[in-house]
RNA sequence: GCCGCGGUGGUGGAACUGGUAGACACGAGGGACUUAAAAUCCCUUGGCCUAUGGUCGUGCGGGUUCAAGUCCCGCCCGCGGCACCA
């Protein structure tokens, strides 16, 4: 026999699955699939070090053992290589960033093929290819043309020394994540994605996801905050305005003494001038807004402030309480305004004590006096009054909180609301390496103004249901809103409509002209249309009516309204722009008809669920972005990608504007609308853009038609199984999930969610239990374990050295170990003899064996798994000669852990085809039942026997057996026992 | 402070829906082979005691049960997340 030598063959095999292509994968109509996914690397410069392949070798045992099992097994990778590692290196080098990138996932791709992986490097991704992020680019497009992506000015964190804008979710306890400096709040102008519109979706999708990891669902709820509340609104003495009050327990307003509001708040800005000392509050302002988050934070309970002068009155009690203005109130929490319940909250109780203020605790819930409990309570029933909350006295917390807001709502002092932690993703860096934001802005399309013509539906009224607040927005931006109230609408004539609008619309309809149309008012539009001989500029049909057969069959007068003939040639020539928004849920109007329209007019169709079918709430977003003209413009779609252009300097410029901004040939550019000169968005997207959506591509990795195909889509999504670290539940996780709810809506990808399972993977840390960094000098390469013992016996150990959700310090010693085991399993070799059969004892281990295996590896517990796996092979060295069919199993349970030696082993037994292709072993549930048993005698809950005996040994004779026993009547002392216990094959238990 | 998870030998860790606590491995001790070492193989390995037996023992204190690492109540400690969030 050869002596084990890892290296050797492990180089084989890896050249054999290239060689044969083994782990191609295809989409394939007679097999299950199985999706597993690992979370892809950021390729440092760095290499990988021990820890970081911990959660491929999971998913590759996964794999593996499912391709055995007959599944169709996707297994991809792929880089996550824009970021700002790569661009810093560029800086200090002056080389691109590309360079290094490159070298990099080289370097990376080389460690990975050490160990064995099966996966399909066809269909390899880069987020830093154009053609992959031509669809990031294409996706934001979509979100921008949604209202989804919008620009904001607002003060957003600032990290000084990366000289970018950062996300929330990028800080860690109020510094830069990357770089750990103190984050400033900088005004900027900025891209946003709408995440908050899908807070409610994303909360309400975890419930959904049952194999989703507890805590990283708990992270993502904490992370979304959702809360119920209520704004309440106070009138303010000597002042027009009202103040406005977030809280979430109204229940206790009984009990409110006085308001804060935020330095930085709206309020103070609007009431300045009307504050009693206006030079003590300016100092304040400074002083507050000079101070980080960290420094207030800092601070802890102390609690400063000034006060306005000025009084708002509480509508519960009459009681005039004074405005404040501190820093423990934030701008952008609530309403940036507090009113202050001393008695019942902790903050408050503290700036009351600091500003001598009254204090009230009120009376509710069961004990009378049911609101938090503070470290202060002592102090607070020395100091506080007790007042009785009137109709909410004796009812517990929820129920009056109900009744005050009902109370509260109805007397109009205010609107329930619901307030969200999550604050919209802040999308632009202003660093170089990065995805283009592929957006143009042309001044003179900005400053234009259009004259819109509002055309209503069926049953509709124009001041009533149709969207009285669009109007009202696009008049205060200077453009002419006509809004004509067509008549008959219970009857409705079409020809009669348009003749209506003809005569009573107050400008000329022209290329200066845009109609919005709903419903009905899409017929109307298109007979207007027909008579007209100028173009108009842009026709918006909102769920519009093409045949008069409605999805729920109602509204047969409709039918009579017009004669259904349409001449579509003529109509598409009078605008170059038709925009049909659709609800698509298709309960009005039927996607056939909408799909039929689009072709007619060759118009771009967007499907959305609006807030009310149909499109009728008062306030539809949809419509509205459709037709803000802020002069911001996406890239055509046939000109993506829009490639990152090489600059001379990499350098961020530390104004808020990218290094893209000094490329003037690059920066000037044609307005897609009117052609004219038009400047392009120089931000670039952050580092998690195209991680948004990286699982997608591998089911379609070289579309270049679509993000990815419809049907391939439809075969690999969703992933069955998603690896990777904790520290992306909050990030990767929700950005991820919010992308797939948008490309859900947009008809993208047939699921609502992405991902059926996630596991996390526990941290491999180093032998001295510190995180593996080069600053402590601990970290291990896996080059050297793999030149030592083996990539098997790495995999093994990694699998074996405790629960793969938690975390591990590594120990080359048990590499050690898991190599010991290979080498006996090795030598196994020696023994095995051409027969069939196992002697009994034997069958019955294989059984159990097989059985406990697949379940351990399904259930992604792989350290009992390899145990499992060490036990039998321990029986089998014990035996004199072993069979091949029990080796041959013994091989098939390592080969998902070790699958070179496997591989080897397999192939020394004769066999030619790889151990992959061949069947997983399948257990017989007659045969993992021992023939005998050990059953244990208890006496008062202490073992004192035990007896082997048959499986099928009768209740009466094992009692029998037990109470007839030695041992057992020695400790019964001559007491007669009082019950005799029996668990099935287990034990007999004695009370005495 | 709030939320979540965890605490078992010298170490990493096993233990199904309450049923023999410490599987498997590392380390340690002893032995075999060897001139010697490495490698390999065998034995021992939770504490204590009067040792073929007994007794204590799963962070601490109570409880439920014939029986508790596992369930309940009250604490302590560690890790992770959130945090002047109204």
């Amino acid at each position: 026999m050869k002596k084990y030598e890892p290296q050797e063959i492990e180089k084989k095999w890896q050249k054999y699955w290239e060689d044969n292509k083994t782990f191609q994968t295809t989409e394939s109509g007679d097999k299950q699939k199985f999706y597993i996914l690992d979370m892809f690397p950021y390729p440092s410069g760095s290499g990988l070090h021990v820890g970081h392949p911990k959660g491929y070798i999971a998913t590759d045992v996964i794999a593996r053992m499912k391709m055995m099992q007959g599944f169709n097994v996707l297994h991809p990778m792929g880089w996550d290589a824009f970021g700002l590692p790569a661009e810093n290196y560029a800086i200090a080098n002056k080389v691109h960033p590309r360079e290094g990138t490159n070298k990099n996932i080289e370097i990376f791709k080389k460690q990975l093929g050490m160990l064995g992986f099966t996966y399909d490097w066809d269909r390899e991704v880069n987020t830093t290819d154009s053609d992959y992020y031509k669809w990031t680019q294409w996706a934001f497009i979509q979100m921008f043309k949604r209202g989804l992506a919008y620009e904001s000015h607002e003060p957003i964190n600032w990290c000084p020394s990366c000289k970018t804008g950062l996300a929330n979710e990028d800080l860690e306890d109020g510094n830069c994540e990357r770089c750990g400096t103190q984050v400033e709040q900088k005004p900027l102008r900025q891209w946003v994605l709408g995440i908050t519109k899908y807070a409610d979706r994303l909360l309400e999708g975890l419930d959904q996801l049952p194999e989703w990891e507890h805590s990283i669902k708990e992270m993502q709820r904490h992370w979304i905050g959702r809360k119920e509340g209520i704004n309440i609104e106070y009138d303010v003495d000597n002042l027009d305005e009202k103040i406005i009050c977030f809280t979430t327990r109204p229940d206790t307003n009984f009990g409110a003494t006085f308001v804060v509001v935020a330095p930085e708040s709206e309020f103070v800005k609007n009431n300045f001038d009307k504050f009693f000392d206006k030079d003590e509050i300016d100092k304040y302002i400074e002083e507050a807004l000079k101070k980080s988050d960290i420094d207030r934070i800092a601070e802890g309970g102390q609690k400063t402030g000034v006060f306005t002068g000025l009084y708002a009155t509480n509508h519960l009690t009459g009681k005039k309480m004074p405005i404040y203005v501190s820093d423990f109130v934030l701008a952008n929490v609530g309403t940036g305004a507090v009113v202050g319940v001393p008695g019942h909250d902790l903050r408050d109780f503290e700036f009351a004590v600091a500003k001598d203020l009254e204090i009230i605790r009120v009376v509710i819930g069961k004990d009378g006096d049911a609101s938090p409990i503070t470290k202060l309570e002592q102090v607070q029933e020395e100091t506080g009054v007790m007042i009785n909350s009137e109709f909410l006295d004796g009812m517990d917390i929820h129920e009056a909180t109900e009744k005050i807001m009902d109370h509260i709502e109805k007397n109009g002092w205010g609107k329930r609301v619901v307030n969200y932690k999550l604050r919209d993703w802040v999308f632009s860096r202003q660093r170089y390496w990065g995805e283009p934001i592929p957006l143009v802005k042309c001044e003179s399309c900005a400053n234009k103004k259009y004259n819109y013509l509002f055309v209503h539906g069926y049953t509709a009224q124009s001041d009533s249901v149709f969207w009285p607040n669009l109007k009202e927005k696009l008049e205060g931006m200077g453009n002419t809103v006509c809004s004509p109230d067509l008549p008959n609408t219970e009857e409705p004539n079409i020809d009669a409509q348009v003749k209506y609008i003809e005569d009573n619309i107050d400008f000329e309809i022209d290329e200066n002209t845009i109609i919005v149309s709903h419903s009905l008012g899409g017929v109307v539009t298109y007979k207007l249309l027909e008579r007209l001989k100028t173009k108009v500029s842009k026709v918006l049909l909102v769920d519009p009516v093409v045949t008069p057969k409605f999805p729920d069959k109602k509204r047969p007068v409709v039918e009579k309204s017009c004669d259904w003939n349409f001449d579509w040639e003529k109509i598409k020539g009078l605008s170059d722009e038709f925009v049909i928004l659709g609800d698509m849920d298709f309960g009005t109007i039927s996607e056939n008809d909408l799909r039929n329209l689009k072709e007619h007019l060759d118009a771009k169709l967007y499907l959305e669920k609006p807030k009310e079918r149909h499109f009728t709430g008062e306030k539809e977003v949809g419509v509205q972005n459709m037709l803000a003209n802020t002069g911001w413009f996406p890239v055509p779609e046939d000109q993506l990608p829009l490639e990152l252009p090489n600059v001379e300097n990499y350098e961020p410029s530390g104004t808020g504007e990218s290094p893209l901004a000094n490329i003037d040939e690059w920066v000037n550019t044609e307005c897609p609308k009117c052609g004219g000169p038009a400047k392009r968005e120089t931000n670039t997207m952050p580092q998690w853009a195209g991680s948004c959506w990286y699982y997608l591509r591998y089911e379609d990795p070289h579309n270049d038609k679509a993000l990815v195909d419809r049907e391939k889509e439809k075969y690999w999504s969703p992933v069955d199984l998603y690896v990777g670290g904790a520290e992306h539940a909050t990030r990767h996780l929700i950005y991820a999930r919010f992308w797939h709810k948008f490309l859900y809506d947009i008809g993208v990808v047939s699921n609502d969610e992405p991902f059926t399972k996630l596991q996390h993977v526990g941290l491999i840390l180093a032998e001295d239990g510190r995180k593996m960094s080069k600053r402590w000098d601990n970290v291990v390469n896996p080059d050297d374990i793999v030149g030592e013992f083996g990539a098997d016996a790495m995999r093994v150990y990694e699998m074996f050295m405790g629960p793969f959700d938690q975390p591990c310090a590594w120990s080359t010693k048990g590499v050690v170990g898991t190599k010991r085991f290979l080498d006996k399993v090795w030598k196994l070799q020696e023994k095995v003899i051409e027969v069939e059969s196992e002697n009994n004892s034997l069958t019955t281990l294989v059984h159990q064996t097989i059985k406990k295996v697949g379940k351990d590896i399904e259930e992604m517990k792989f350290n009992t798994a390899i145990s499992t796996l060490m036990e039998f092979t321990n029986t089998l060295t014990k035996e004199e000669k072993i069979s091949k069919a029990g080796y041959a199993v013994l091989i098939k349970l390592i080969s998902p852990f070790a699958p070179h030696i496997a591989e080897e082993l397999w192939n020394s037994l004769g066999n030619k085809e790889s151990i992959s292709t061949i069947k997983w072993p399948k257990y017989d549930p007659e045969l993992i039942i021992d023939d005998v048993i050990t059953v244990v005698a208890q006496v008062n809950g202490k073992v004192r026997d035990e007896f082997q005996v048959a499986v099928d040994i009768s209740e009466e004779e094992i009692k029998k057996l037990v109470l007839d026993s030695d041992k057992v009547q020695k400790w019964l002392e001559g007491k007669e026992p009082k019950k005799v216990i029996y668990v099935k094959g287990k034990l007999v238990s004695i009370v005495v």
